[in-house]
DNA sequence: ATGGTTGCATGGCAA
């Protein structure tokens, strides 16, 4: 048998993922390193906390693919990265909200179609705190999100909204209900959000592939991955269309593990061609 | 132990 990197791929998307990476510059290498033994051909990316002219383009584009970054400053940004085609590329959304004074939109979106889907990089806003300002920001920054769900769904869009939403939708998605209670990520206001996206006509295509209690997130500190203390707000939302091709998913935990690690790990999903 | 960890404007924030 000849030795093989993965089975070769058809025409079109096998393997789609999305991964809050917590810096591009700093995690560089581990992006690079993840890219080539997880032989994915779309990767959402979020928190790439750069400006275009800092994303290290050439690197990805060494391994054979395309990106689009949006990316402002040093806080958010999203990229697209794809070896199957990347067109039709739109940064932000339609009346998504901005923030702060003056008012800025800040670059937590990115839509391309990478083949024949229509992939959107989301980082959606930290709300903090229940009282905090940014808590309303980040509720209004979702209604704006499900009104182009809804559009999408409707349009009968093959379409993924993927990334980092902030939102644990379920009790089984963080490891304490008692801890997080009162906190954020967990209110009701938040998961209605969340559920009015579903309602606009996607579905969380990686829910029936996992443990429940499965986790995507990690905190830095308290040791948290090691106690298995972590939560699940990275979630790839699907339209039918595109629900109809998922053959199985997995959250790549081994990725949180060593020193450098983001404090994500990444979520993959294997679609039929 | 009012702690602990990362990353960025390397200096207080944000997560």
């Amino acid at each position: 048998m000849e030795p093989t990197l993965g089975a070769p791929h058809k025409v079109g998307i096998v393997r789609i993922a999305t991964w809050n990476v917590n810096s591009i510059r700093s995690r560089i290498d581990r992006v690079e390193a993840w890219l080539q033994r997880s032989d994915v051909d779309v990767v959402a990316i979020q928190e790439t906390k750069a400006k275009d002219s800092q994303f290290p383009f050439d690197r990805l584009q060494a391994l054979g693919y395309e990106v689009a970054h949006h990316g402002l400053n040093h806080w958010n940004g999203v990229a697209i990265v794809s070896r199957v085609g990347l067109t039709d590329v739109v940064p932000s959304f339609a009346d998504a909200p901005g923030w702060g004074d003056p008012e800025v939109v800040e670059a937590r979106a990115l839509t391309a179609t990478c083949g024949g889907v229509k992939v959107t990089s989301v980082y959606v806003p930290n709300g903090r705190q229940l009282e905090d300002p940014h808590m309303a920001y980040k509720l209004s920054w979702l209604a704006a999100l499900r009104s182009e769900a809804e559009r999408s769904a409707a349009a009968g869009e093959t379409a993924a909204i993927m990334g980092d939403w902030n939102i644990a939708p379920q009790d089984e998605d963080v490891w304490s209900m008692e801890y997080y209670l009162d906190k954020s990520h967990v209110s009701e206001p938040e998961r209605a959000a969340f559920r009015a996206v579903l309602d606009a006509g996607f579905v969380d295509v990686v829910r029936p592939h996992v443990e429940p209690g499965a986790f995507t997130y990690w905190d830095y500190t308290q040791l948290a991955f090691a106690k298995r203390r972590g939560m699940r707000i990275d979630f790839i939302l699907g339209t039918q269309p595109f629900a109809d091709r998922v053959l199985g998913a997995a959250i790549d935990r081994e990725e949180r593990k060593g020193k450098g690690a983001s404090d994500h790990a990444p979520v993959v999903v294997e679609l039929a061609d």
